[in-house]
DNA sequence: GCCGATCGTCGAAGCGCTTCGATTGCGGCC
DNA sequence: GGCCGCAATCGAAGCGCTTCGACGATCGGC
């Protein structure tokens, strides 16, 4: 492994002008800068990246911390993931995988180690034990999610509350006025991830605010989870005609359910889903829905990381408003067609 | 951030003192050790992950190449991802995630740099690109996969071919002579990852050793591909009485089209599926499977990886025997119950 | 009662890089 | 014509850690 004095030596320059001529932190005229890299280059040289990150305490590293177990999809995940990553290396940074079952511990281990610059969170939970940790970390932090107190902390999400208001008033303006919600398992709102509660409250609220009837239940994962939700909504609100689902693992059962029991969407139920493009698309019926934006969130997440390294204040919190993309669940209701009661 | 020499202040001794209590590399008394200890507690000390890394060129951290949108199940690809990074950990050592599409570049850069002690990389291909950049890195690595010249790189992996023959031995005991094997897509197999022709060969392999008539078709993704699939089967062997499923994404569009088509799993056609535990159960009919032992897989590679980084030889290619375990998706075969031809 | 081993500890030399003065030419200005 | 200032480069001081050789003290053996 060549040095950078290995480097300078070819190139009959110092050391320092090698560096100068890597980080463009000083001038170093043409020819100069010429010889340094075609040194560079013939020597295959990759400046090492401990020694650098001593000299200059900057690792190009960012900590990401995933959810393991969880009851969010995994392929959502793993768009978050990808996002994180890729935008990482626009930025020349590579990516540490921690997982969120470390709790505090992973945090504090690769901060006070100095391996990273800056960390991102995804999974954030109501009053997640990590936030106050991040308090005691020198390196700055962007979350994916929101926690209850979000003062002071970077965050970056999908507008879940606009969301489901988008998602009653599409339906509404298709004229439908009774509608079920069909939420995440209820393990989610347990575990106090605020996307649940914040879809939940803007579906209450817009209920209201548009004169709908609705009704909210969570959802089991599975075919019995999705069978006893269904049963639970028809009981609460005979005659729905429209669902709005906030669970992309239900939608499989949830339709293969409708159609064994003869329910056509969208003739007899229409639906719009909160899930990322491609389940939509890849279902027996193309699903209208409102896009999880992972490659958006993922992105701005880093955007906001460099930011903060670069010490510009950013906005500490970003909902990204929703999109709906009309597809083929959503029809338009008319009163007496389905007057039906359960 | 406190340093090594203001932890040895505090406790009253050198900072090699610290050090050797830290790394246990030469006898310390026991006073000592708890001077020093309490010390670091107090003053909350982590030692620089980068200073260490240049005097020691050990970096503790393990570089993952994940393959980002391919063919293969996401939820899969996270088990392997969650396999290593939770093994990494009982051996002290984090994981920098890399994705498969930066490919030489990647490995390059991390290895050039010094960025970590070993390398694992995911979705190896027949003839990968990245197999002779590994023999310009200084740093060992482990292949979960197989290329076509494996010779002396570290491998691990399910046993396809083993794992084929299983599964018709198992058909094959339930009275089933027609069987036709639904592949992994097209794409998989242009691509050259070879577990889909290592299958493919025990499968064929099997087949004429069991005296079985079978067929092999590549199944494309979603419903339509499915219901090709199916119809080639059909075609090219009427009267099929079981299928050998080896692509996890196809199962459930599979189910939904048999029992929309009226075919009934197991009474008229039995299904043995390759595929994580967790996807057999889940589905609607729970399934006979051959499972992926993603989690052990993962361990294996990280505990060869460090059994290389302590100079250990180690045997250069493990191969995992299949585990099929019975479930409700395959009943016994009677010639006359389904002497039917498509 | 002396010698060599052994144990526990210390000091200092790097590991490879960044960065902050300092230094050297040079053209332009009064 | 001397001086100032700038562009381009160099030298050296660390960054925080590991590790090797050295050293004093303790101990058993003869």
């Amino acid at each position: 492994m060549p040095t950078i004095s290995d480097v300078a030596r070819a190139a009959g320059v110092s050391m320092s002008t090698v560096s100068y001529v890597l980080s463009g932190r000083r001038p170093i005229s043409a020819e100069t800068q010429a010889r340094v890299k075609a040194a560079i280059a013939e020597l295959g040289y990759h400046p090492h990246a401990g020694a650098r990150a001593l000299a200059s305490s900057r690792t190009s590293v960012l900590a990401l911390v995933v959810p393991l177990r969880v009851d969010v999809s995994v392929p959502v995940i793993m768009q978050f993931v990808t996002a994180v990553v890729t935008a990482a290396r626009t930025y020349n940074h590579d990516v540490l995988l921690l997982t969120k079952d470390e709790g505090t511990a992973g945090l504090e281990r690769v901060a006070g180690a100095t391996m990273v610059d800056a960390l991102i969170l995804m999974d954030v939970e109501r009053d997640d034990v990590r936030i106050p940790a991040l308090g005691r970390i020198k390196q700055p932090s962007v979350l994916i999610g929101f926690p209850d107190d979000a003062a002071g902390i970077a965050c970056v999400d999908l507008d879940f509350a606009a969301t489901a208001a988008e998602c009653l008033g599409h339906l509404a303006g298709h004229g439908h006025t009774r509608i079920a919600l069909v939420g995440p398992s209820p393990a989610v709102y347990e575990r106090g991830t605020t996307y649940a509660s914040r879809f939940l409250g803007g579906f209450t609220e817009a209920s209201e605010r548009l004169g709908l009837e609705t009704v909210a239940h969570p959802c089991e994962p599975g075919v019995r989870g999705v069978r006893d939700c269904l049963a639970q909504i028809d009981a609460g609100l005979p005659g729905v005609s429209a669902l709005v689902v906030h669970n992309e693992e239900a939608l499989p059962p949830l339709l293969e359910e409708l159609r064994g029991s003869g329910r056509r969407v969208p003739e007899d139920l229409s639906i719009v889903a909160v899930c990322p493009r491609d389940v939509a698309v890849g279902l027996p019926v193309r699903l209208t829905s409102a896009d999880i934006p992972a490659h958006e969130v993922g992105t701005i997440a880093v955007e906001t990381a460099m930011n903060l390294l670069d010490g510009r204040r950013t906005p500490g919190t970003r909902l990204l408003p929703p999109t709906i993309v009309e597809r083929d669940s959503c029809a338009t209701h008319h009163e007496e067609i389905s007057a039906s009661s359960g």
